[in-house]
DNA sequence: ATCGCGACCTGGTTGC
DNA sequence: TGCAACCAGGTCGCGA
């Protein structure tokens, strides 16, 4: 479930091992994650063949590459995508679905050696099982993808506003969790890290954004930062070399969770029992006590 | 504009 | 042992 510190720790890993290189060729082997790309598996693979890429961004949980002609290569992972970096020859994943080779031109070559030793051709795999992720290419994407311009900056980004964020969240009668999921108010919070921020923040997700006062949004923001940036660091240190995982290191992390995944487990706070609760069509995970149950239940407006 | 829900996906796990 | 139901959840699109 790659939420910002997975994706970011993904990006890294790209900056890395991708940028510089040049596609030599590309093979989309299921359609599907280039469904959103309009040209199609084959024009998605003519495009970009003989393309440069020349940084990785990130905002929110999308990742995008620049390219030498001002286009980027646009990616989500949605719910189980990974991008790995393999040596060419080496067994395909399971869930392969497209692979681009690339090879390192002669002067990147030159001016990166000392940062990394690998020289001959790389693998870059799209592999994702249920598919909610995708590829496309962003034509002018290279700044800012325009198909990513409604969503949010997130609150690594330098210029993300505190100050609006928390204007926003106060003019909305939704609960604060969803809120927290809304990528159009702040990117890159996921199921686990909007649990997470609400359990260290003490607050039940049920509670209106229109009666939470300033500082209580001012802390949840600061536990998710805080949340995340903890994972980011741990997840940073569970890959080096050329894999590039995604899932796996969310594993490290469980060690780390007080709420999400933890039903009926004691509260690391006060003990009561963790208690899930179906929310959105999938689970939220609260403590009872630390984080009551709003008192004014929020109805929804009838007819 | 905002809210809240269902659809999209696959495969590992659970229960009968 | 076999099979079906359930569950994971990010994002989009829709109706209200």
């Amino acid at each position: 479930m790659p939420e910002l510190p997975e994706v970011e720790t993904v990006r890294e890993g790209l900056e890395r091992h991708v940028v510089g290189r040049t596609v030599e060729s590309v093979t989309v082997l299921h359609p599907r994650p280039v469904r959103r790309d309009l040209r199609g598996p084959a024009g998605f693979g003519a495009a970009l063949t003989g393309r440069r890429f020349i940084a990785v961004r990130r905002r929110g949980k999308y990742l995008w590459l620049p390219l030498d002609s001002g286009d980027a290569l646009l990616g989500h992972l949605g719910m189980s995508g990974q991008l790995v970096v393999q040596p060419p020859g080496s067994p395909d994943e399971r869930h392969l679905r497209v692979r681009f080779v690339l090879s390192r031109s002669v002067e990147d070559r030159a001016q990166r050696a000392s940062r990394d030793h690998v020289h001959g051709p790389v693998e870059l795999r799209f592999v994702d099982q249920r598919m909610f992720g995708g590829l496309s290419i962003s034509d002018g994407g290279a700044e800012l993808p325009p198909e990513i311009a409604h969503i949010a900056r997130d609150p690594f980004d330098p210029a993300f506003d505190e100050d609006l964020f928390v204007g926003r969240v106060r003019r909305r009668t939704a609960g604060i969790k969803r809120l927290l999921l809304d990528q159009t108010l702040i990117s890159g919070v996921g199921n686990i890290y909007a649990d997470e921020a609400l359990w260290r923040a003490e607050l039940h997700g049920e509670r209106s954004g229109d009666r939470l006062r300033p500082i209580q949004v001012r802390r949840v923001l600061a536990e998710a930062r805080a949340v995340m940036r903890a994972a980011l660091v741990q997840g940073g240190t569970s890959f080096d070399a050329l894999y590039v995982n995604v899932n796996g290191e969310s594993g490290y992390f469980d060690r780390s969770l007080h709420a999400y995944g933890r039903e009926s487990l004691p509260c690391d706070r006060c003990g009561t029992p963790i208690r899930r609760v179906e929310f959105m069509n999938r689970s939220s995970f609260f403590c009872p006590r630390c984080q009551p149950v709003p008192r004014v239940r929020r109805v929804p407006p009838r007819d």
